[in-house]
DNA sequence: GCAATAATGAGATTGGATCTTGTTATTGTC
DNA sequence: GACAATAACAAGATCCAATCTCATTATTGC
C-alpha cells in the first residue's frame, strides 16, 4: 500500500474515533500509528502486542481493545485464518482483496476478482442479506 | 441431509480409516456414529465432547483427535466462524456449500452457487494453486 | 486549573485446544 | 482361541489466545 494511503488511513481512523466520542489515549494513538506506519498484511494481535512492548508501550489488554475498536469502526479487517489466531489488516476502502494460503509454505498471497465479487453480491441479494462483510480463503499447494 | 447419505458417509469414513491403516477403536467408532446419526450442521468440538460424555464415553482428547483425523481424511469440513471455536460438519461429497451469518441473530444458513465455485476455480488456476479447500463466509443483516 | 470520567496497565482468569503418560483394546499371527 | 505388538484411549496437566477486573493515570469539557 502506498505511503499516502497509509497516512490517509491514519487520519480517517483518528477522525472516526473522535466522532464516536472517543478520546485519544496514548495506546490508541500508538497502535494506530504502528499499524499505519509498519503494519504488515495480516498481523496477529500478538504481533502488535510484541511490536508495542518492543517500544515499551501499551499493555496486551490495550492492544486487544484498540484492535477491536478499530475493527468496529470499520478501519480494520479481521481474518480468522483457521489456526485460532485472529489476524488484522488495514481496511483500505480503495482496495478490496482476499487471501490464498500456500499450505506447503504457509505463505499468504492476496488476490482480487470482479467475477467473484459480483457473484457474492448476487448471492447476498438472493438470500435477502444486507452484506456487511465477507471473507474468501483459498488453500492449496502450488500446482506442478 | 438424507438418512441414506449419512449412512453412506459413515461407511466411507470407516473405509478411509481402514485403508489409512487405522484401527477402529471405540472412540473413533462412537464419534463417527454420533456425527452420522445425530450430527447437526456446524457442531463445535465441545458439542461433540458433551454429547459423548452424556453417553459416558470418549475423553475430550479422543474427541479432538478423532475430529482431526476425520478432517485430515476429508470426511469433515472445518469452519472457523470467527468466535475462536472451530466447528465441524459432515463433508458430503455430493453437496458443497458455504455459509452466511445473520449478524442480528447469529443464525447460520447455507447456500450453493455454481458461478461462485467457477470463479474460485478460475482464480486458483490463475494463482497456480492446486486447491485443497476453500471457504466463503458472508456476514450481514436481513435486508428490509 | 479542576473535576469528571474515559482510557490504560498489570495481572488474574477464562476457555478452546493440545500434550503427556500410563492403561486398555485391537489386530495379525500362531 | 491365545499371544504379543502396538495403536488407540482416558484423565488430567498444560498451553496460549483472548478477555476481564480494578486500581491508577490521562484526557477533555468547563
Amino acid at each position: 500500500m502506498a505511503d499516502d494511503a497509509r497516512e490517509k488511513w491514519l487520519a480517517e481512523a483518528k477522525r472516526r474515533m473522535r466522532s464516536a466520542g472517543m478520546r485519544s489515549g496514548q495506546s490508541r494513538t500508538a497502535v494506530m500509528e504502528l499499524l499505519a506506519r509498519d503494519g504488515r498484511c495480516l498481523m496477529s494481535a500478538q504481533d502488535v502486542v510484541d511490536a508495542m512492548s518492543a517500544r515499551g508501550a501499551s499493555s496486551r489488554a490495550s492492544v486487544y481493545r484498540v484492535l477491536d475498536t478499530l475493527h468496529e469502526l470499520g478501519m480494520l479487517h479481521r481474518i480468522d485464518s483457521g489456526d485460532g489466531v485472529a489476524r488484522f489488516e488495514i481496511a483500505d476502502p480503495d482496495e478490496h482483496h482476499h487471501h490464498a494460503v500456500n499450505e506447503a509454505t504457509g505463505e499468504i498471497t492476496t488476490f482480487t476478482d470482479p467475477v467473484l465479487e459480483a457473484s457474492i453480491k448476487a448471492i447476498a441479494a438472493r438470500l435477502g442479506l444486507e452484506l456487511t462483510s465477507h471473507d474468501v480463503i483459498l488453500r492449496g499447494t502450488p500446482a506442478r
